[in-house]
Formats: structure tokens, C-alpha cells, sequence
DNA sequence: TCTGGAATATGATTTCAATCATATGCTGCC
DNA sequence: GGCAGCATATGATTGAAATCATATTCCAGA
């Protein structure tokens, strides 16, 4: 099933496609053909600077969708190139256009990119924190530490050696409980 | 003016207010009435955690939106403190939802929240560049430094003195143009 | 025109996170 | 069952950015 909104188009709008590391999506300046849900593996998108500088602009994970910006453009601004093999769905530009005139679509859309601003924030908000003990205290105040320590370090851009001995301090000073071997709650 | 895509929002959805230093706008918890466009002056978005930690969620400045996820909530999950005084206005939550079966509208937003969904991940990739002259070098090549390099260093999540000094070892290096005191350019 | 404040700029020092290294526990799989 | 790989965890060292300090330039406004 794909994530929202988009499990709201009708199905002749998907296509899924198998992708191998190295494979190129699009590059920039191509006809924009729509946007992507990442399935599983890896796709970076690359922008290349005036000088020749490459510079990722993003990394996409899996069940998240990129290059929804497309939809709006005529042509791709970046390059995709799949890191890691996998699976994705391609959604078609016009189907998701026309999509906004239905109400429906369109609010499912809108609650959706509200709230991936306000995530991406909020995440910034926390990681212009200096302090390693500070930031890991806010990232799992805002319950950024679901999945494994080192995901959570990584979206706090910190190391986890970094981040294990932030969460240490915490746990001594009593901020945090370790109730086992990998799990860290407020205390 | 207001800015895309509230500009297409009736004048009878908006609210024009001054707003001092240290007013509360809303409050966690308490039912929404809509999102706000900063015209001028400063305002934080705070959360208080479980165990009463202050936290940023996020800090609006001029010519900004906040709150855009509270036209899809019942409630506030966060405060709204005024950190400078200025104006704002207010704009309906109904309005908001209404205008969502204008496709016109609602596309203006979708293109919109894409853009800024887009930029927000530019910028987290970035911030995510340890070395502050390689920081620095993304920031410049993704077109980040337009206003003064202060805005700019806050914006790579880094000190001013140290975006300075990577702008000058980028100048030494030659990959970066210093035509006039303030302002850097790409070689 | 003088003055105050902010941006620009750079030097000296400190701090603390990155890096490098290593060990252990856990899990999946052959 | 044993092994490979990964997450967890922590120690030692290094390096680079933060911090603190100071000077200059620029601009707005009294």
C-alpha cells in the first residue's frame, strides 16, 4: 500500500519498477514524468553545482516518496541515481494534477506536507543544538528514538559514539532510564 | 501582500494583529483557529516535554507561516510565544479547508509545501556536511548566502566566525570570489 | 556630523565531538 | 552449532569548531 496521500490516486496512475544500484531515474533538465514512492532500497538525488560540484540534496528512504516538487515543474532539477536495489512506484505528474481538484485528495495532501514541514523543523530546531547531551535529550523528548540508536544519531547528525556517550551522561545524571540493553526512555 | 498560496484565501479569512514581546498566541492544548503568516517581528514555537523541558519546535521570522498543521488538528500541540514585537495576521482554519475544493488553490499549496519540503531536505543534507569549508561551499553552490552572511551561518547551523573563516580559506583556495567586503561569489 | 549598533573580519584559546580502536552481545542463517 | 554481521558500548586521541576577544567598516538616525 502507498503511503498518503497517494494511496488516494487511482491505481492506473502507479507504476512499480525494480531498480539496481547505479540506475538513473532522471537527470536534471529531463521531462519531468512525476513524482516516486521509494519502496525499498536507496536513491539519491544529486544536483550538480556551476563549477561541478556535486551536491546531494537528498536521500531517500524507504515508504517515503521524493521529487514531489516535480509534479510542479517541467523539468527535473536533479539527477536520481539508486544507491541500492529495490523497488519503487512511479506516480504520474498529471494524475496527481488532477487529483487536486478533488477535495479529498487535495486536504490529504495538504495535512500531509503541513506536517513534514513542521517534522523537518523541528528536526532542524534540535539539531542547531551545540551540545551532544542537550540534543539527544530534545531528540528524545520530541520521541525521535523509535527505531535503533544509530538511526536516531544519524537524524540528529551526530555520531553514535557521539550519541551513546550523550546518552550515558543522561542516564547518570538521571535524566533518562536505560531499561535495557538498547532501549533509553525519559526517566 | 500575503504570500503563496494565502493570497488566493478571501480578505474575510484574514486577520491583521500587532503583537508584542512576550504575548501568547496559543497554547498546547488549546483549539485551533488557524494557521499565522509573520509579517514582521519574531515569534517561537515551544513544546513542553513529559518531564516540563522547554523546547524550541520552531522559530518563525518575517514573511513566514507557522502553524500550517493546526488547519488539519483540533488542538495546538504546542505554544506560540512572541519573542519581538511586529504584526501578523491570522488566517481561518475554515477558510483554509474550504479552499481546498478550489483546485486553483490547492494546487498554489501543494506546489508550495513541495517546494518548501524540498528545501527543508536540501538543508538538512547540508547541515549534515561536517567540515565547516565543505558546509559552507554546499551553502554558496545551493544559493544560500543572499542575505548577510550572518542569516547565512545561522542557516548552516554554524557560528558566524566560523563561516567567515571558511569563506576566507574557500576565497585562499580559490574556489570562492571575494569582490567586495560581504559579499562571496563562486569562482 | 557625530554616534550607536550591526555586520564584517580575524586572532587566541578551549572545549567537545569526531575519529580510531576495540570488545561484547545479539540475531539470522548456512 | 558456529559464524558473520550488526547494534551496542566505551576508551584514547585528535582535530576542528565554539567561544571569547577585539578591531574595523558601514549605515541609520539623532
Amino acid at each position: 500500500m502507498l503511503p498518503e496521500p497517494y494511496d488516494l490516486l487511482p491505481t492506473t496512475a502507479r507504476q512499480s519498477h525494480t531498480i539496481a544500484a547505479g540506475d538513473v531515474l532522471f537527470q536534471q533538465g529531463a521531462r519531468t514524468r512525476g513524482l516516486y514512492v521509494l519502496i525499498t532500497g536507496r536513491v539519491h538525488l544529486e544536483r550538480v553545482g556551476p563549477n561541478g560540484e556535486r551536491l546531494i540534496i537528498h536521500r531517500a528512504t524507504s515508504g517515503t516518496s521524493f521529487a514531489e516538487a516535480s509534479v510542479f515543474s517541467e523539468r527535473y532539477h536533479c539527477d536520481a541515481i539508486v544507491m541500492d536495489a529495490g523497488e519503487l512506484v512511479r506516480i504520474d505528474k498529471s494524475a496527481v494534477l488532477a487529483a487536486f481538484a478533488n477535495p479529498d485528495f487535495a486536504r490529504a495532501y495538504g495535512r500531509h506536507a503541513a506536517q513534514q514541514v513542521q517534522a523537518h523543523r523541528q528536526i532542524m530546531e534540535i539539531v542547531g543544538i551545540r551540545r551532544a547531551e542537550d540534543r539527544v535529550m530534545a531528540g528524545i523528548v520530541a520521541g525521535l528514538l523509535d527505531g535503533t540508536v544509530i538511526d536516531f544519531a544519524a537524524r540528529l547528525q551526530l555520531t553514535h559514539e557521539a550519541t551513546y556517550r550523550a546518552l550515558r551522561a543522561l542516564v547518570e545524571a538521571g535524566r533518562v532510564t536505560n531499561p535495557s540493553r538498547g532501549t533509553y526512555r525519559l526517566a
